[in-house]
DNA sequence: CCAATCTCAGAAAAACTGAAATAG
DNA sequence: CCTATTTCAGTTGTTCTGAGATTG
């Protein structure tokens, strides 16, 4: 047994400008960013009696128009069994309509209601100002080129990517 | 057509009025790059028989010395819970030692072995890989530039931040 | 008597799978 | 016969809680 001190992490090099290598490392930012940006922004929704994926789903029906649940588990990112629940709770507050398609019934056709545009208009402004929190300490800027680094990223990795979030 | 004649640096990118809102929201763009990420990373660190959480564990031991197992899971932000069979893979594969403190015997002292120092070593070139995929399209002086607004990012969030993550 | 540590057993929440029922 | 959709029931993997045993 080499006697080799306690003292963990002597360089024999000199360099070691590398402390808390762990914390600098990108994935590792990323990961506790977002796990702060996720808190952030729920806590800010169930404030408005909302959930993210009520969010992603009014907004894909106003961006994109109506669709069949599993068009919109694919626009949303959400899984088709989640989706129901997802729906349930949006058609019991009268945000969304869902009515079977006469063209094809097997499917259900999706609407969102003047009140669900009301809602999300409110759930925007929300968002707005949750998002004003998150990135506070950037300036206009540096903010727009965070979501353009961010934007570029997830595109290389989306498009080309070993494994596309499918949701089947 | 609304001209977007505002901030300095968002060259020539196409104009957007507002489509795709959900998809640009900074907080979305986070989570799901942070997804990617993270498969990436735990892919990655699979094929060379390691978990995220066994980097963690070997890298703080090496920057900060031997610890309690207590000590080690503030610092590598695992719970105390969780750290038990981590040490015990880690254990397992002579990483690290771990023995009691002849000074509180509450306490386990967990040090790195010289085998942990060479697997921390194996996992950082594999990290290093796996950053410069993860960062691929992005130019050097971008990558810092991504690095570094994460970092303020973060610091303003975790320091006076309304609910720092702490591990009881 | 109280506080801290290690450990285990399990709750809770979220992502994900499989299959039944229905319809094209 | 095969595919697509909605729905439900259940698995999996992770984060987090609680409590017991030991020691300070």
């Amino acid at each position: 047994m080499t006697r080799r001190a306690e003292a963990a992490d002597m360089p024999h090099h000199g360099e070691i400008k590398t402390p808390d290598r762990l914390r600098r490392r990108a994935s590792r930012l990323l990961s506790q960013m977002s796990a702060q940006s996720d808190r952030l922004i729920n806590e800010g929704l169930a404030q408005a009696d909302a959930h993210k994926w009520h969010y992603a789903v009014l907004a894909s029906l106003q961006e994109h128009g109506p669709g069949s649940q599993a068009t919109l588990s694919r626009r949303a990112g959400i899984y088709r069994s989640d989706m129901v629940g997802v729906l349930n709770e949006l058609a019991e507050r009268g945000l969304v309509g869902r009515a079977p398609d006469p063209d094809d019934r097997r499917r259900n056709v999706i609407t969102i209601t003047a009140q669900g545009r009301r809602h999300l208009r409110r759930l925007d402004k929300v968002l707005d100002d949750l998002h004003d929190q998150l990135l506070a300490p950037l300036a206009p800027a540096e903010r727009d080129q965070f979501v353009q680094l961010l934007t570029r990223l997830l595109d290389h990795h989306t498009q080309q990517a070993p494994r596309p979030p499918r949701i089947p």
